[in-house]
DNA sequence: ATTATTTGATACTAAATTAGTATCAGTTTA
DNA sequence: TAAACTGATACTAATTTAGTATCAAATAAT
């Protein structure tokens, strides 16, 4: 049962190395031989963030992309949610109308009392957290890449 | 980003039903019926149920599968843990020796923090339960289905 | 102007997972 | 011995996820 995704994970790992070096812009090229993701894969997961308007983007040569918003307004429920949708541990079809009594269906609101608490806890934890603390254990650690999912 | 898959979603209410009238042995057509599962497709279910131990079987004429541990003992975290396999956030692969220092990987660090959370949460959400919450609303309500996924 | 470098848009393929079906052998009861 | 069951296992279909490819448009350097 994995939660997150190759889209989400590539696209942490981007803002990630976008937000180390502050006000850096980079190309999908140069990002996606850093963290060593596939280029087109990467590129479209790129468009994505700049269509959220989480990036910039500048065409042409020296171009690429840059963080638009602070890191730390960036957290990892945002970015679920554009690659994987809204957390729903499941949803009610109605199927065939035999689901009658879908608010009082106890399964269903354990579930999303824990589907509350998922999506919480991910939206504590944001991008600019992450890089204060990779960088407060890069001082010691020294490796240079960021996450790597699968 | 769903969290719950059918094959889960269908065990959960066989073993409703099952415990809803203690003692019970039902054969899998019967609970394919009542709750509207594909017959082969719940039995397939029901086979895992059976090798896991939640549930124990009987064949032949009036045979069926029966509850084999108290409802109170099955929580929402063992079925997952069955059909989906233990919850874990994402994992590093240490993918050509490029992720040296999976130990002080922070992204990792709150990943697990969170896939710890979850699967407490889910631990806590007892077949038992759902099944005196669900007699209790019943009363008022009315509604003979468990719960519908999708 | 021309060329190299870059993103924008979009179509496509491949792999993996999930969902569902089918079959036949063996057990039990009537 | 027939009917109602599960056991085991193989198979197909649908969906999702992952990854590739292509071409147009923008930008900057020469
Ligand atoms: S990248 Fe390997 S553990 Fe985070
Ligand atoms: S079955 Fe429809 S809400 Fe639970």
């Amino acid at each position: 049962m994995k939660i997150l995704n190759k889209h989400t994970d590539y696209a942490l790992r981007a803002l990630i190395a976008l937000g180390m070096n502050p006000g850096s812009r980079m190309s999908a090229k140069a990002l996606s031989e850093g963290q060593v993701i596939p280029y087109q894969f990467l590129r479209r997961i790129l468009q994505e963030l700049i269509r959220s308007g989480l990036v910039n983007s500048k065409q042409g040569v020296g171009g690429g992309v840059a963080l638009a918003v602070d890191p730390e307004r960036i957290n990892v429920r945002d970015v679920i949610e554009i690659f994987q949708g809204p957390v729903q541990v499941s949803e009610c079809m109605f199927r065939k109308q035999l689901c009658s009594n879908r608010a009082n269906c106890v399964l269903r609101h354990e579930i999303m009392r824990i589907e509350q608490l998922v999506d919480d806890e991910f939206s504590r934890v944001s991008v600019g957290k992450l890089i204060t603390d990779l960088k407060r254990v890069g001082e010691a650690g020294k490796s240079r890449h960021v996450h790597e999912t699968n």
